[in-house]
Parts: C-alpha cells; sequence; structure tokens
DNA sequence: GTCTATACCGTGATAGAC
DNA sequence: GTCTATCACGGTATAGAC
C-alpha cells in the first residue's frame, strides 16, 4: 500500500460513512465553530447546513458541548499519529545522534502544512478551529488534553538538538513557535492584506519553509543566552 | 509632567469619569468579551457586572456590536500612540544610523508588556480581546482597522536595519512574530501548565526579554535566505 | 436503532412607556 | 435617563414515525 501523504486522506475524508447524517453534522460543525466558535454557532445553524433535523446532533451527541467535544476529537488523534510518526522518523534517520533543529521543526509543522494544503475543506476549518480554542482563556484546556503530549515530545527533541540550553528557554521558544503556528492555522487572511497581497495567505509552502529557517535561528540564538 | 510609563495611566484608568454607569459598562464588556468573546457574552451579564439596567448599554452604544467596537476602540488608540512614540523615539536615538533590531522590536512589545503589567486589570483584558479577534476569520477587521498603519512602520524600520533582505520576508516574520505576540496576550497560561511551572504565564519581563531576543535572531536568519 | 415534529421554558435584544 | 413589556430565538426533552 502506498502512503503518499502523512495524514492518511482514507481515514477520514473517504471513509466508508461519509455523507451519512452523523459525518454531516460533524463537517457542519467543524465549519460553524471554526469559523464563528462555539457561542456563535447555534445548533439550529448546524441542522440547517447539515440538512437535518434540529434535534439530530443532540440526539448522536447529547448537547452542544457533546458536539463541539466530537468535532475537536475527530482529527486530534489523526493529527498526533501523524506529528508524533514525522517525529519518530527523523529521530530514526539521525542514527544515534540528535537530528538538526530544521529536520525537528519539518516533522512538527509540515503535517499541518499538509493538513491545510487539502483540497477539502475540513482539515482547514479544523485548524482555524484549534487556533480560536488555543487563543481563548476558557477553551485552552482542550488544547492540553489533546496535544500535550505530542508537544513535550518536541521540546525534548528540541532539547537533544541544543545541548546546555535552559530548558525554561526551551519552553518559551515553543511558546513562540506555538503562537506563530497558531496564527498560521487560523488562516485569516491579514498577511496578504497587510503585505499589499507580497505574501499569500494561501501559500503555506513559502509560509512553513521560512517558518522553519527562522525558527530555527530563533531557537538557536537562545544558547547564547546561558 | 513626570512621564514614568509608556501608555498614561491617567489617560484612562483614572480619568475624571471613571466609575460613572457608562464606563463601569465598558470595563465590564470588556472584561467579559475579554474571556468569553462577542457571542459568548449576553447583554444581561454585561448589565448586571456592570450593575446598571439591562437597556443602558443599548442607550448608550446602540447595540451590542456598537458597544463591542467602542470597547475595542477605546484603548486601540492609546496603545498606537505608546507605540508610534516608542519607535519615532529609538529612530531618534539612532541619530541618522538605523537601529538595532532589538531596539526596534524593544520599541514596539514593551509597552505591551508594561499594559500587562499594571496591577488594574483593564489593559490585560483588553490584551486578551485583541487576541482572539487577530485569530478569528470573522473579527481580524478590526484588527486591520485599527493596527495596520502602525505594524507598516514597524516593518519599515525592520527593513531599515537589515537591508537587502526581500520584503515579503520581513512580512513572513512579522507575522511570526505578530503569532507570538497575540499568544502572549491571550494570557491563557498554558506555557506555565505545559513547562510545569518553569515558565510563569505572569512573568512579561522574562517572556518579553526572551521574544526580543529571540525574534532578533529570527529576523536575522532570514537575510540568509536570499 | 435512527430520525422527525413539536413543545417547553429560559433568555436575548430592543422598543416604547414612564 | 430609566425600567418594563414584548417577542424572537436559544438549547434541549420527548413522543412517536419509520
Amino acid at each position: 500500500m502506498k502512503k503518499d501523504t502523512l495524514i492518511s486522506a482514507e481515514a477520514l475524508d473517504a471513509a466508508p460513512h461519509a455523507g451519512r447524517r452523523f459525518d454531516r453534522v460533524l463537517d457542519a460543525a467543524e465549519e460553524l465553530f471554526a469559523l464563528h466558535g462555539f457561542d456563535g454557532v447555534t445548533m439550529r445553524q448546524i441542522a440547517k447546513l447539515a440538512q437535518v433535523d434540529v434535534a439530530l446532533p443532540n440526539y448522536h451527541f447529547g448537547s452542544k458541548q457533546g458536539l463541539f467535544d466530537a468535532v475537536f476529537h475527530r482529527r486530534a488523534a489523526l493529527f498526533n499519529l501523524a506529528r508524533s510518526n514525522e517525529l519518530d522518523r527523523v529521530t530514526a534517520a539521525a542514527g544515534g545522534a540528535a537530528p538538526t533543529l530544521e529536520d525537528i521543526l519539518a516533522a512538527f509543522l509540515m503535517p499541518i502544512a499538509e493538513a491545510q494544503l487539502q483540497s477539502d475543506p475540513g482539515w482547514r476549518n479544523y485548524c482555524r478551529l484549534v487556533a480560536q480554542v488555543n487563543s481563548s482563556p476558557v477553551w485552552v484546556q482542550m488544547m492540553t488534553q489533546h496535544y500535550d503530549d505530542l508537544i513535550r515530545k518536541f521540546v525534548d527533541m528540541v532539547a537533544m538538538a541544543l545541548p546546555g540550553t535552559p530548558r525554561s528557554d526551551l519552553f518559551w521558544g515553543y511558546h513562540f513557535l506555538s503562537g506563530a503556528l497558531s496564527l498560521s492555522m487560523a488562516d485569516t487572511g491579514r498577511i496578504q492584506h497587510l503585505s499589499d497581497g507580497l505574501c499569500r495567505s494561501d501559500d503555506y509552502e513559502t509560509l512553513y519553509r521560512n517558518m522553519i529557517q527562522f525558527f530555527a535561528q530563533g531557537f538557536r540564538g537562545m544558547k547564547i543566552n546561558g
């Protein structure tokens, strides 16, 4: 079996259940929550977009909160797996030595770039959702719930690539990376507008290529600090 | 007259109108919008927190949207002035030469650090609000409305400090900075939790000191790219 | 088991009376 | 400038159709 994408598309978009009411509700909720947040969306809007009855989302997911959780959960597992696998891959590829910062950053970021590059808007919507959750004092806990393990793994690998750098500095570095990544996932189009079209918001390749280089330099700069 | 803060506190927190119903509504709205976003807050909640009648916010601001705009607007002008002044100050201090990247970043960031360090929670709340607006596809336009001029000024100064770097790269660099800044303003406490307390979320001094160094390195790294 | 129609009850924004 | 009445809309429970 050929595997040409980091996130197996079959796992989700071409799933045997696709198109069924249950999944239409999830897709509709994902799209609307991504744009307007939890409170900006009503169950009635979701039901309408999914072309199902108002009561159906509640039947399947118990409550609005339950639906939101299900939406967030659905792709988190796939994201974690893809990114964790990539981190393992570069570790293995480096033999016994520590992988380069660039390789670690690429492993951490490229599954996200790939998700945003999909023609299907589902992953892009999910990314937007993550971005909003990550910036909200009341919703962040969903991030810690689903992504802490992966992030600790990432920080540990950066630590190996930069021996001697204080661990707290590495976490600050991750904080900066997380912010930049979060804003990139939000995909608001602001950078395109701000740069008068010089940077294209849908040019994810350039975005992430620059990001890897930029943050590798940033992390290396912390080593001097002491 | 002694001026010991970048943002004059008198301009707002000790204003002659403080404590009046009109201002109590703005303060209450700021606090609630900052935590829950536009749709996560009801006019009744705002009125209750401000200890005014439900109808008063509408009387003064026309609508919920009008109130939100007023809240966002109120501190934007002060922020812009403080940060723009700082940029001018480092330009002047450098004589004819270009200021260093570190000085430019400090001028851009320190007024925000200072805002978050205020004992009064108003500025911290406002920062959170900005962070959420900045990450939302439907609300970003408020950022461009209020902050584009300042950001272009910042990018122009970075361009002078890094001659030869492609302008698009500088905008990508700003995009990364904006993300990191945005997440810092969101002040969700995640970095503290993630680092097991190694980084304290309220340690704004360390945060911004690291940020200046980290991003100066990042920006310099783009020059190599070509 | 899967889904629809509908009813319930609380709450929202706002207009108009005071 | 303040308060109240109104009416639409919110999430959800339930009864029963397929």
